[in-house]
DNA sequence: TGCCAATATCGACGAGCATCGATATAGTCG
DNA sequence: CGACTATATCGATGCTCGTCGATATTGGCA
C-alpha cells in the first residue's frame, strides 16, 4: 500500500537533509558528478548512491554517463512541477 | 541531532497524504474547523490533531479558537517561504 | 458548579527509512 | 583478457513516524 501520489513523492524526496543540500548544489552548478557529492556531506558511498536514486526516481534528477563517472543534473521540467504544486497549494506562485 | 533546518520540516511537514491533503483543503477553502478533517480522511481524531499539530509547527498552519471549534487556516508567509524554497532550489519561481 | 462536546496528549505498536559494510556490476585502459 | 575505478545492490540494524485507543484538557452552557 505505497503512496502513489507523485507529489507527496517529490516532497518526501526533498524532505531529507542530505538530498536537499543535494538539490541546492545542483540548483548552483548545473552539472555534478556523483563523486563530488562524497566530498560535501558525512554519509558513505552507498549512502549518496541510494539517496540519488530516490531524487532520481521521483523526477528530480536525470543522470548521465560521461566515461567512468555519472553526472547528475536537475530533472527539466522539476521547476515546472514545483512550481505547478505550489499553485494547488494556495494559488501562489507569483508572490511579489 | 534533529533536523533544525526550517526548509526540510517544511517539506517534511507536507510530505505527507494526509497532511498534504489538508493543506490542499484548505488551499480551496479558506478556514477549515477541525472536526470538518476528519469528515473526509480514514484516520482517527487523534490522528488528525496530530498531523495538524506538525502542519502548525511548520508554520504551514494557523489555528484560532471559535466557540468549541478550532478554525485552521494557512499560514501567511507559507507562500513567501514556498517560494523561497523554490527560487533556492533552482532559481525559478516564475516559470513559464 | 457540573456536564457535554471538541481537541490535545500519552503510551504503545508496527512499518518504513536512513545508514552502514560487504559485495556485485559496469566501464576504462593497459 | 585482467586490473582498477566508479557506481549500484544487498542484508542488516536502529530510529523515526504514522497510527491507534485511552485519557486528559479546555471551553461553552445550563
Amino acid at each position: 500500500m505505497r503512496n502513489t501520489d507523485p507529489d507527496v513523492q517529490l516532497l518526501s524526496a526533498l524532505a531529507d537533509p542530505v538530498r536537499l543540500s543535494f538539490v541546492r548544489q545542483l540548483a548552483e552548478n548545473d552539472e555534478i558528478c556523483a563523486c563530488d557529492f562524497s566530498e560535501c556531506c558525512t554519509v558513505s558511498q552507498p549512502t549518496i548512491s541510494h539517496h540519488l536514486k530516490v531524487l532520481r526516481e521521483a523526477g528530480v534528477l536525470t543522470s548521465e554517463r560521461q566515461g567512468t563517472n555519472i553526472i547528475y543534473s536537475l530533472s527539466a521540467d522539476f521547476a515546472h512541477r514545483w512550481a505547478g504544486l505550489g499553485a494547488s497549494l494556495s494559488g501562489l506562485v507569483q508572490v511579489g
